[in-house]
DNA sequence: ACTGCATGCAACC
DNA sequence: TGGTTGCCCTGCAG
């Protein structure tokens, strides 16, 4: 571009400050371009004019156009509005005052003084009962509630403290988490790149990855329930694979795209998937919200697609009821959750349909009983059915917690202790961070969903990063958890500190290095066995701070 | 140690 | 319906 011409054609700029006594080395910051968009290069440009003196040159009043304004005022990088910054300020973030509560999604407040993050019930919501209630109900409550024990105390064993690890094991983020039906060490885990990873986190070293099985997202992994040596997949490739755990070999049962790309408005990918061993059948559902049935004899398909969800909705949850094999929880991006009868599946017929805010991420029935439901939505609410044979027009209870959708992140789940008989403990990690002895930690809750109590929350100084997979062994006081690339292992504190343990305590770090986790973790090496007590991390003082336990002791920090 | 880009996806115009 | 945007996010390259 000519400079001749240009000078002729610019107005005058006016450069706003923060202050007065600001200098030119801090002209680096946001620039706020109220005046329309301006490309920064331009920018630049005038700022050096502005700088030199030359504004009578471009006088705006001759040329007859308005000053151009150049804010260097500190703008907030959410809104772009001054006044205010959001960020982190340390290890904790400042919100936005103009937009709603990050937490809670409610305006007038934010994060920091959320009536949610405050009390010791994390946000617990009644759901609203529109005089549904009947006399028995308010006997219930008022009179056998407040004497019934909060959780089983004997049942809740947290695994709170990281026992072993795989650090960057997979080359893209972990998707999803299955713990083998009866080999107690087997931890399977599935990633965004389409592979599937086998580790022996007792024998640590003994871990595998599948490159070729999927060439996308692994959304879901069910162990066969008649031969345990195969597992199934549901995968954005579009198609659902079956594999042998020894060889890595695998079939494909279905492919919904056998042309190839065709665009993405007909790329079909799958997401939700369950096994009814009652039927035969493996259940999956694509993004266009219709359902297939695979037979696992004959590994065909049975019959046509099922539109179970709004057309061209992404169905991301399917639950076989463990107790009635005729029921079926769908769940999707149509803000729906839905119970059908297996005897009808067709478009519209379904029992009930659970409405939420926003996508539903998951909903899952009861493990023992099956007959309560519980739903992780994006609208940071975890909903809970007591009874699929109650009123189901409202849910039971609403708890607020922070698992909002993320570009980035793995979408967040809240799976059940299937351990819990009183069916009542939940794990499901959280976003937003807290600042735990100056550093911002993500940690992993575990909550009484019976009250909303957060019966613990747990967290390690190196994780740094956020956990939004999580699967609690169906045996074990184990917890996995996958986080970003990496993979750990959670046991109970006194377990992990016995003497038998702690030589097991092992950390393997693999996998080319982020920024992030090599900090925290050392990187000299490929697969280096690096014992846990090595691990530094810059803002902590001593491995004991490790973990904190119990929400009450925390009370009013929050 | 920065910054910028691509990613990939729901929400909101 | 299509285009644009994005609160605590990822990973990589320059």
């Amino acid at each position: 571009m000519a400079p001749q011409r240009r000078r002729t054609a610019f107005p005058k700029v006016v450069i706003e400050r923060d202050t007065d006594s600001e200098q030119s080395s801090s002209e680096d910051e946001e620039v706020d371009q109220e005046e329309g968009p301006v490309s920064e290069s331009e920018s630049q440009e005038e700022e050096v004019r502005a700088e030199n003196g030359n504004e009578e040159k471009f006088d705006a009043r001759k040329k007859g156009k308005s000053p151009i304004t150049i804010s260097l005022k500190k703008v907030c990088k959410v809104c772009k509005k001054g006044g205010h910054e959001a960020g982190f300020k340390g290890a904790t973030y400042i919100d936005c005052p103009m937009k709603p509560c990050f937490l809670c999604k409610m305006p007038g407040h934010t994060t920091m003084t959320c009536p949610h993050r405050v009390t010791t019930e994390h946000g617990v919501i009644s759901a609203p009962h529109r005089n549904t209630r009947n006399p028995l109900e308010y006997v219930f409550e008022r009179q056998l509630r407040p004497s019934m024990p909060l959780i089983k105390p004997a049942h809740v064993v947290i695994p709170d403290q990281v026992n072993c690890a795989v650090i960057r094991y997979h080359s893209r983020r972990v998707t999803c988490l299955e713990f083998h039906p009866t080999k107690n060490n087997i931890l399977l885990s599935g990633d965004k790149k389409g592979q599937v990873g086998v580790w022996d986190f007792c024998k640590v070293s003994e871990k595998m990855v599948y490159g070729n099985i999927h060439s996308c997202i692994v959304n879901n992994m069910r162990f066969n329930p008649t031969n345990d040596g195969t597992v199934y997949a549901a995968s954005s490739d579009g198609t659902i694979s079956c594999t042998d755990m020894e060889t890595g070999i695998s079939v494909s049962l279905m492919n919904l795209n056998p042309n190839g790309w065709q665009g993405p408005n007909n790329w079909r990918m799958l997401y939700g998937m369950d096994i009814n061993s009652e039927k035969g059948v493996v259940l999956v559902a694509d993004n266009f919200g219709f359902l297939y049935l695979v037979d696992i004899r004959s590994n065909s398909k049975s019959g046509d697609a099922i539109l179970i969800h709004k057309k061209g909705s992404k169905v991301v949850g399917l639950h076989c009821n463990p107790i009635q094999p005729e029921l079926l929880l769908s769940c999707g991006n149509d803000h729906f959750a839905r119970i059908w009868d297996m005897r009808r599946l067709e478009a519209g017929y379904s029992l009930y349909d659970l409405a939420h805010r926003r996508v539903v991420n998951s909903a899952y029935f009861s493990p023992l009983s099956g007959s309560k439901i519980l739903t992780t939505s994006q609208d940071n609410r975890l909903r809970i059915w007591d009874s699929i044979f109650g009123n189901l027009d409202y849910p039971s209870r609403e708890i607020v917690h922070s698992h909002d959708f993320n570009r980035h992140l793995t979408p967040f789940r809240a799976e059940w202790d299937p351990k819990d008989p009183s069916e009542s403990l939940a794990v499901i990690g959280r976003y937003i961070s807290e600042n735990y002895n100056g550093a911002a930690l993500h940690p992993i809750d575990f909550f009484d969903i019976s009250t909303g109590q957060l019966v613990a929350e747990v967290m390690d100084p190196n994780i740094t990063t956020i956990s939004p997979v999580n699967k609690l062994h169906p045996r074990d006081d184990v917890l996995a958890s996958g986080s970003s690339r990496s993979i750990f292992i959670w046991r109970p504190k006194e377990e992990s500190e016995s003497v038998e343990q702690k030589d097991e305590r092992k950390i393997i770090v693999c996998g080319k290095a982020d920024k992030k986790q090599s900090r925290k973790f050392g990187d000299d090496s490929e697969d280096s066995d690096d014992d846990i007590s090595k691990l530094k991390h810059k803002n902590v003082k001593s491995k004991k701070f490790a973990i904190e336990l119990t929400p009450y002791s925390r009370k009013g920090k929050r």
